[in-house]
DNA sequence: GCATCATATTCGAATATTCACAAGAGGCCA
DNA sequence: TGGCCTCTTGTGAATATTCGAATATGATGC
């Protein structure tokens, strides 16, 4: 990583990552993911979004290889690839569960 | 969590904090604090950035509560807020190499 | 073949992000 | 006070993201 060329590369795909994770529709993906694999339309049903949209929000998923698709007949079944992505994801919630805890303090305080 | 109301502004706010991680810059700003604070002048110096640039990037970063800035004088010193940010920040970089060493093994094999 | 169901992709309009530059604001010292 | 240093903020142009609607693809069954 001491080449800063390769550097700048590698924390660009880094923030590709995180911008796929920086919608709250592809959040809520990830939870119902979290206890295993989902057809598309059990996401469009439990999620109540249109088809095309949650297609679209799988598709950025899918190209930064945070979930991966599987076929079965007709129908398409999405799970996460790496676990360690909902711990990202636990981890970043409880920062945001502190900063709000926090932010009624200083309400209160202020 | 069972008010759905209340359910889409929490994930609301937790993809607004995803999107604060989401650009390269705000990734080597975090980087530069992980080892302490930083004044801005510094971070110009070892980023590279036009002062304006960055100040925009720390102010989002602020927005997000994931910074502090303690004034000294006429410098400003940014420090890391919550040491679990960097341990998502180190999650998903772990998560990158992965997909990145994948990506090489199926360029090898198609 | 054709119809149907499940999913994906394309398109365009509305909105958001990012950058550089210019201007503002606060602290320090002669 | 005035000048200088450090940092922040407003503006606008270029670019990117997001959504719904329409359309395309792909598998299944008749």
């Amino acid at each position: 990583m001491s080449d800063p060329g390769r550097r700048d590369e590698f924390y660009a795909l880094h923030a590709h990552l995180c911008r796929a994770l920086a919608h709250p529709t592809r959040l809520l993906i990830i939870e119902e993911l979290r206890d295993g694999p989902r057809a598309v339309g059990e996401l469009v049903e439990r999620l109540g979004h249109r088809q095309s949209n949650l297609s679209q929000h799988l598709a950025i998923l899918r190209e930064q290889r945070l979930v991966t698709a599987r076929r079965e007949g007709s129908t398409v079944y999405y799970a996460l690839r790496d676990p360690r992505v909902t711990q990202a994801f636990d981890l970043l919630r409880e920062v945001l569960r502190q900063v709000l805890r926090e932010g009624e303090r200083l309400a209160v305080a202020n």
